[in-house]
RNA sequence: GCCCCCAUCGUCUAGCGGCCCAGGACGCCGCCCUUUCAAGGCGGUAGCACGGGUUCGAAUCCCGUUGGGGGUGCCA
């Protein structure tokens, strides 16, 4: 054990990154990293049809967004085939599999629907030929067990094993043979996977046995990632790739954090963890045990504060690929507004997706104005006439500071009896198009003198004319 | 069907026989702060699935029940 570890991350090419590969891949990075580890990528795509290299591509890109690290790969099983012949060769002559021309249709006219395999073949001395795929002899006695560093020790009578398939009748290997070859080869000392490879891991300790391969690795399986249905996420109906929350605006270390909280917390009960304080307090064996709901809404809470955390001009920077492709035309865009603007901004979005939505009237010729904000706030409003009517006259005229205006606007509310609360709502939908925004002195401070004024103008000849 | 895993507030979790008539966080509700909205502060809501044991003592250990999930492919 105090020997650096080898884990992998052995993922499926499907063209995105599923959360909970992610979240695998996570706890397998900060174990790796935590004891000085190695952490192997390998892409599993023994599966012809997964052989697409730009799949290949979204997972390294996914990764290294998050900031895990490989120190090998990414090695693809598809270029491996000679490594999986030799291992079949291997159990052919020692007599641990036997060939099988069983076609579903026949083992299930025998055994019935969801039987398993009957061992039919099993003692027919058939050879290799077309339409004849490899089965393991699983032994018929005795059990089959191996030590789970999560959930402890694990053991299941071998007769509830089937006599499984390793190799097509193509020839090609099958993904559980690839796999257990692939943990020998590379010599991993840790398989870290997720729940629903548990069965599938007493026929890995079988072929690892029937290929002589020494001793087993650890394993550890993780708790499986659920939705509210508490079932396993699902590409259907749940977010679950990693590509949309990038593109939504969550940061890759709040990412990080949420995830690692999921199945685990450190000892010390904090739950706002970068990814070096990850490292320090990982511990795998305090994996929980049961299947952990994955929350956006909680994910959503902590890139808030992973937002309101950063340096302004770091916040700036981040924005860019949102404002970007703001609802204005490009060159509306003024960068110096928004970073005027950016410090309001960025204490009140949880994702940066929302960036925009908060400055859209700085850079827009009309802004919308919201008709339920306009109502409340004018419309059905006694005194906003009369307000918009005296800011118009004060803000042609007063000092063009948030803090003039502040002080304008609270004196012209008073005249009229008003609470600046009050005095302000018209003024806001006029100029913003509606009732919540970031603080409006500063936003008109920024906005300017000839906006403002341009825009509480035409309000008032909307009311007016909404009016008649 | 068979096999395996799991079980503390709505959610994520702390708890590993007495410190727990169960702690934190998200959410929700209220109050404060306040130019809107957030943020922040304060307070509140809500949980050991059930039944048997073991023990002076069980959220914690054992057994069972129930519930949930996963697997059961010539997919990975």
């Amino acid at each position: 054990m105090t020997e650096r570890p080898r884990v992998r991350f052995a993922p499926s090419p499907t063209g995105y990154v599923h959360v909970g590969s992610a979240w695998t891949a996570l706890f397998n990075w900060l174990f790796a990293r935590g004891r000085g580890g190695t952490f192997v990528l390998r892409i599993e795509d023994t599966d012809e049809q997964r052989n697409r290299e730009e799949w290949v591509e979204a997972i390294c890109s996914g990764l290294t967004w998050l900031g895990l690290d490989w120190d090998e790969g990414p090695y693809r099983q598809s270029e491996r085939r000679q490594l999986y012949d030799g291992a079949l060769a291997k159990l052919v002559a020692a007599g641990a599999v036997y060939w099988c021309d069983c076609t579903r249709e026949a083992i299930e006219a025998r055994t019935g629907p969801k039987s398993g395999y009957d061992g039919w073949c099993r003692d027919r001395g058939l050879g290799a030929g077309p339409g004849r795929a490899l089965r393991l002899r699983v032994p018929r006695s005795g059990v089959t067990s191996f030590d789970d560093v999560i959930r402890g020790r694990i053991t299941v009578a071998n007769e509830a094993i089937e006599d499984f398939v390793v190799a097509k009748s193509s020839g090609a290997p099958l993904f559980l043979l690839a796999n257990v070859v692939d943990d020998i080869e590379m010599r991993i000392t840790h398989v870290i996977r997720a729940e629903d490879h548990l069965t599938n891991t007493s026929k890995a300790v079988l072929l690892w046995d029937a290929l002589d391969a020494g001793p087993l690795p650890a394993f550890a399986h993780l708790p499986l990632l659920v939705n509210e249905r508490r079932q396993k996420l699902s590409k259907r109906r749940d977010d679950v790739a990693l590509e949309w929350y990038r593109d939504q605006g969550y940061l890759p270390a709040a990412v990080c954090n949420y995830l690692a909280l999921l199945g685990w917390s450190p000892e010390d009960g904090r739950e706002v963890l970068r990814l070096e304080d990850l490292v320090a307090e990982f511990r795998l064996a305090a994996v929980g045990h049961s299947p952990a709901f994955f929350d956006v809404v909680k994910l959503t809470h902590l890139d808030g504060v992973y937002i309101r955390a950063m340096p302004v001009e770091e916040f700036v920077e981040a924005c860019r690929p949102w404002l970007d492709s703001g609802p204005w035309l490009p060159e509306d865009l003024d960068q110096g507004a928004f970073a005027r603007m950016a410090p309001l901004v960025q204490e009140r979005v949880s994702t940066l997706a929302e960036v925009p939505g908060w400055v859209d009237f700085l850079f827009v010729d009309e802004p919308a104005i919201d008709r339920a904000s306009w109502d409340k706030s004018v419309v059905n409003n006694p005194d906003a006439e009369q307000m918009m009517q005296a800011a118009v006259g004060e803000y042609s005229t007063c000092r063009w500071e948030a803090d003039e205006l502040h002080r304008v606007t609270a004196e012209v509310g008073q005249r009229l009896g008003l609470k600046l609360a009050r005095a302000q709502a018209p003024i806001r939908v006029a100029v913003t198009g509606r009732t919540v925004g970031p603080p409006l002195f500063e936003s008109l401070e920024v906005l300017g003198r000839k906006r403002t004024v341009d825009r509480l103008t035409s309000a008032l000849a909307r009311l007016r004319g909404e009016r008649t």
